[in-house]
DNA sequence: AATGAATGAGCTTTCATTCAT
DNA sequence: AATGAATGAAAGCTCATTCAT
């Protein structure tokens, strides 16, 4: 059972990586300050200290739980059986953009290398995940054609992937709500899908 | 006509500018400071203030006249008579990547709303490009296509749009030149338009 | 007889003086912190207030003990009878200089009066020390010299207490392991001590 | 001619270096704040990075001229062909005592290699210097006993270097001021070259 | 007796910007 | 028109020290 003192501490690093997380992403990692994200967790900046290495490691050990979020998600619906091929990729697709865009400008965060060391550990998990999230992307893609030829698979999956992107990158910095833009997208984005879909079958024709 | 001070001064503008580019495009707008523009202008850094209000202002005057130009390219391409729907569409979407992966750190200036003063003119005016651009490649989708429902033909063009941007936000924050990622992205640039003039005429039917 | 409790708690206070006195001699007061020392004591940094009042309190509480030992050594041997004065005085001065460049960056510690509060009981004590270690040597010089008038005793233990320090000045800050710079300098210090006899002895002429 | 721009720089650059002096001297280098220097050389602490790379560069800057200057002095001294040997050698050793007296704490930084960083310019300039003013002692001591062996003289030399060491780092660190120390150190001083001469010149023979 | 949590003061340094000339 | 001097605000971070348990 945990003590007292260890309850408010993790409460205190809770308040912390949410108060992070919501300036990082309403701002931007650069433009947010350690005593900013102080005030918001209502502890002093020193206290972030106490549970973070620096600002770049916040950052990381941030990011890192939401993408793992994220990531069983989008197994666990991959993993349902009874679902068809294409219900499965529009799901997926769509559970994708929606976290993108609740999660908006650590968007670039999550999914770029902007911090030059790449070679340290925790960047390499948030590749990783990355990655990992791209594979399952490709599976799915993989279940709807029935493609065998693996170098098609890969360059139709990068495609399809990419479409997800735009989406994101078009609308990751309008100032809508989650809700208002995702029922503006939705229709369009499932047209995409559609189309993408269309496109891929007549090409393997 | 024009006094030789009048000439020096906007020598000097034009210098200060083609630095700021330079340098905002290499290294990012926060990256960049004024010193070091300024000595790139080979001018005192104070002179940068005789000519824009603020580092802000800087960087939108300076982004209007090269999404300008490569409107007037984009246009250019898209008005010569002999070419191929299809080709067009290929060379206007290749100039477009190919422009923003010039600019790369420039492209969340280019695409985005951060700045909070939004009513302020340079901002409208990108606005105004941005639409632009887009109506262009909407215009040369309804040739590629034959389309005549307009609603359908916006969604076609923003999912076209999307795959792009898509393109882009993939690659931008990659650490390559831009030759080596134009030449490593060509191949599957061209087979998502392929793909997606696929795909739509697909639905079309 | 003391109890387990008052074992345990006396064990803790010589674990933190010993590394803290090992990590003062390597890298000077200033760039230790209480959280070095307490890891190396394999204690909590909080424990260490439970001690000592502050970190100039430690510092003080830790040269007294040291600079006693380096008393007690001296003073047993100008008390072996069997011994030559001349032997003496340079096994003496040996042992000094050994005891300070073994404790080099404590040095200034030890035989200054840095710190502000000059009325504080330590002080006093570490002063009390020097002196008596000043005297020491006065009263092996007498042996060597057998001079009477007291005054000249003074002025010559003087000038053969600043030849140590001197020494031990030029020599505090070398990188030099201890053991390597008192093999380099034993010579040039037996010829000092040499000269500085034979300079005495004529001047008494 | 400088104008009134430049003039006031040359001034506000002169303050900043005696106010760090100053403080350095009474504090020593790590106890002194830039944010304290400015205040006293009333300018704002940003002003002091117009004028020095960092901290660490003012030091040296300060450091140089001073040491400099002593050197200078000693060899004007030196060079006066009508002074006998042994006056030079007194008026010599005082001159660098009283200059050193007068620096007292900034004493360990023109004397020491505390920066890890030795391979770097200015402080092997400092070494330089150090060096030379040795080499200045050297040669008036062998004027005064005409050795022609080089060892020994080296060994003599460094003897009655310490011999000066040890009096700075005895008194160094005394809270009275230059003149009074002076005055109580002169006689003793001037006794410890004699007897050191005639040291030196019964080991000869 | 002992500790983990927390803090406030303070550090060096950088930058966009303005002032005086 | 143009510049060097100067500044205030702010950043990330560290440390000795205290509080609550």
């Amino acid at each position: 059972m945990k003590s007292k003192q260890e309850q408010r501490s993790e409460e205190t690093k809770k308040l912390i990586l949410q108060s992070a997380a919501n300036l990082f992403a309403k701002k931007g990692y650069d433009a947010v300050t350690i005593r900013e994200i102080a005030k918001d967790a209502s502890c002093s900046h020193t206290a972030i200290y106490l549970y973070f290495k620096d600002k770049e490691t916040l950052l990381h050990q941030l990011s890192l739980p939401s993408l793992d979020q994220l990531h069983q998600k989008l197994q666990s619906i991959s993993a349902v059986e009874s679902l068809s091929a294409e219900y499965k990729l529009k799901k997926i697709s769509l559970e994708y953009i929606s976290f993108c865009l609740k999660n908006r400008n650590m968007y670039d965060i999550f999914f770029n290398a902007k911090s030059s060391r790449v070679d340290e550990k925790p960047e390499l998990e948030v590749n990783q995940l990355r990655i990992e999230i791209f594979n399952l992307l490709k599976s799915v893609i993989k279940e709807n054609l029935s493609i065998s030829n693996e170098e098609q698979l890969l360059a139709f999956s990068r495609i399809y992937y990419y479409q997800l992107n735009g989406v994101l990158s078009t609308y990751s910095y309008q100032h809508e709500s989650h809700d208002v833009l995702m029922e503006r997208l939705i229709p369009t984005f499932n047209l995409a899908i559609e189309i993408l879909l269309l496109g891929f079958q007549e090409k393997l024709k």
